[in-house]
DNA sequence: GCCGTTTTCGGCCCGACTGTTTTCAGTCG
């Protein structure tokens, strides 16, 4: 069982007992040891197997590490099928309903014997809902209104997707004559992997105007809420939105509220009320004189006053990123601007749209110096990979074409080569030799077992001529889950032979994640952005990447293809 | 259940909105 697997069922045991009553304080800590579990970059497995004391894991205390050997011991947890005796594990899909929280789902369970989605429909449909204590009939109509929400529930979109309803919007609101300011906040902000629903803030001339505007977005479905300052739609096929309205002076302290993470602002509100201040959307306010705003028309001012210097979003999830302001040594992170090269890209040959030439000329208008042509390789039979003799006649042709450009731009010869089921590489070492850059990838095999895929590709990083592993792990957000590798030993084998990791900027990708790439980090493991593109706009994909790095801290110095070809050989060489 | 250079007990972030209520509980972020 690997940490996700692990984590997943802490959460899972944390929702059960919510949903049987239990002490809130007790399933918000089931749900902080999953979160640590999740961010570990060791395998809590070897952890246990060696001996390590779990608790000295933040988060973790006797009760969740009890958990977690008894999960690898036996492979479930007595406590979780004890209440399942009582509770089907259906009834959490309950509360994925919006509007019915753990109270409202148990009332609906214990009252009402529902156990599914299925059955609260009948229910509601039956006019048996609006009976029970605390509920109505705006509440039956909300519920059964809510289960096909419920249904597709859990589906966060890549930030990317997010990005065009954010565009979409921005430019509806631009139009809008009495917005006066206006941000996105929330996970967008953050630049997280995936995002739930998008938050807008805005400063106003006219309140009601700017909702009426809200209201006229061409995909509104439904307007869940409207009050004075708080509005939320439903975009049709789309993320929910919520509008928030703030005067100017309050629209800092509201941008930080509400670009979060949840943690990273308890841990700001903590520190407010240690230094007897008190930060909420409207501002911070001293204990002394709760009347009076000390900041909150700028987002840099709030934090100046807890004595922080300006915390980038990408940076909010309390991982030390406070601690670090306040010192003012935050990492200088990397930018789109830092990036000289892209070394991983398809062309014609294989599975791409766009000839070797086309790929170089959509690099040079975005400002690159340098780009390597890293078709797959013959295993790879689906894309039409390249054996030995193809391989070399397309080195020739960029041979040619470097000799034919007269600019100082640089194509490299590269190849994407498979690592083969039966680990080694799927072409000799007298055609790797030859290449500029290799890079080592898994495309087969993908569900082997830990020990098998890990040996796989620690034998990629040992043979001399391959530069780089790429997207290591394999996972596509929201729909493959990760190789089960043990990351801990493919980084130690890359410090031992000098190789590099890749950081995938495919949206769908983004391989190795954050925890992964601040363990690198921390390894002086050299991390390449690549966009993996298959044709010239995929080059653009570098914004992803660039994000997903400095989510996990990484300055230009971190990413090798910000130095000149030159320099970057060096590393490696 | 977790945590602790004031603590091994007593806290644990905080406000808006809704619907069901006549002063508040539940949900949400």
């Amino acid at each position: 069982m690997n940490n996700q697997q692990l984590a997943k069922q802490l959460e899972t045991l944390a929702d059960l007992l919510e949903f049987t009553g239990a002490n809130s304080f007790r399933t918000r800590a089931y749900r902080n040891g999953a979160r640590a579990i999740r961010q570990l970059t060791q395998s809590m497995e070897k952890l246990i197997a060696e001996n390590e004391d779990l608790t000295r894991i933040e988060g973790i205390g006797k009760s969740v590490a009890e958990k977690c050997q008894e999960l690898l011991a036996t492979g479930h947890l007595k406590q979780m099928e004890e209440i399942l005796q009582t509770v089907p594990r259906s009834v959490l899909d309950l509360l994925n309903v919006p509007k019915l929280g753990p109270k409202k789902a148990a009332a609906l369970f214990n009252e009402l014997q529902i156990t599914n989605l299925d059955q609260l429909k009948s229910a509601c449909e039956n006019n048996l809902v609006r009976g029970l204590a605390g509920f109505g009939e705006k509440t039956e109509a909300a519920i059964l209104a809510g289960i096909p929400i419920a249904a597709q529930a859990n589906a966060r979109m890549l930030w990317a997707e997010a990005d065009q309803f954010v565009e979409q919007l921005r430019s509806h609101f631009q139009k809008c004559p009495a917005v006066k300011r206006i941000e996105f906040a929330g996970s967008y902000r953050r630049c997280s992997e995936t995002v739930g629903d998008l938050d807008i803030l805005i400063v106003a001339k006219d309140v009601d105007e700017v909702m009426d505007w809200f209201a006229k977005v061409d995909s509104v479905a439904e307007v869940i809420a409207r009050g004075p300052t708080k509005m939320a739609v439903r975009l049709e096929n789309g993320p929910n939105v919520d509008l928030r309205v703030v005067p100017n002076e309050s629209f800092g302290a509201a941008l930080q509220y509400f670009t979060g993470s949840k943690e990273h602002n308890v841990a700001i509100r903590q520190r407010a009320k240690d230094r007897n201040l008190k930060v909420n959307e409207w501002g911070v306010f001293s204990d002394a004189d709760p009347e009076k705003s000390i900041a909150g028309t700028e987002e840099n001012d709030v934090y100046q006053s807890l004595g922080l210097t300006w915390i980038t979003p990408e940076l909010r999830e309390n991982r030390g990123e406070i601690e670090l302001a306040e010192k003012n040594q935050l990492p200088k992170l990397i930018e789109l601007k830092d990036i000289a090269g892209d070394l991983h890209m398809h062309t014609t040959a294989t599975d791409g749209s766009a000839t070797i030439e086309e790929m170089a000329e959509a690099a040079k208008a975005i400002g690159l110096h340098y780009i390597a042509i890293t078709d797959h390789s013959k295993r790879v039979s689906m894309a039409n990979g390249l054996n030995k003799k193809r391989l070399l006649e397309q080195w020739e042709e960029i041979d040619c074409l470097n000799e034919w450009m007269t600019d100082d731009f640089i194509i490299l010869k590269g190849i994407e080569c498979d690592i083969l089921e039966a680990g080694g590489m799927d072409l000799p070492d007298d055609v790797l030799e030859q290449a500029d850059w290799v890079i080592a990838s898994v495309h087969y095999g993908q569900n082997q077992p830990s020990e098998k895929i890990t040996q796989r590709i620690i034998g990629a990083i040992e043979n001399p001529f391959v530069s780089i592993i790429a997207h290591p792990t394999g996972r596509l957000i929201n729909s493959r889950p990760p190789y089960d590798v043990d990351m801990e030993a493919v980084m130690d084998a890359a410090v031992t032979h000098r190789k590099m990791l890749e950081l995938n900027a495919s949206p769908k990708r983004l391989d190795l994640n954050e925890f992964h790439l601040a363990a690198a980090k921390k390894r002086g493991i050299p991390i390449v952005i690549s966009t993996d593109a298959h044709h010239p706009h995929g080059l653009r994909a570098m914004r992803y990447g660039i994000q997903q790095a400095r989510r996990a801290g990484l300055e230009p110095k971190d990413v090798a293809n910000t130095r000149t070809w030159g320099d970057l050989k060096s590393l490696i060489l």
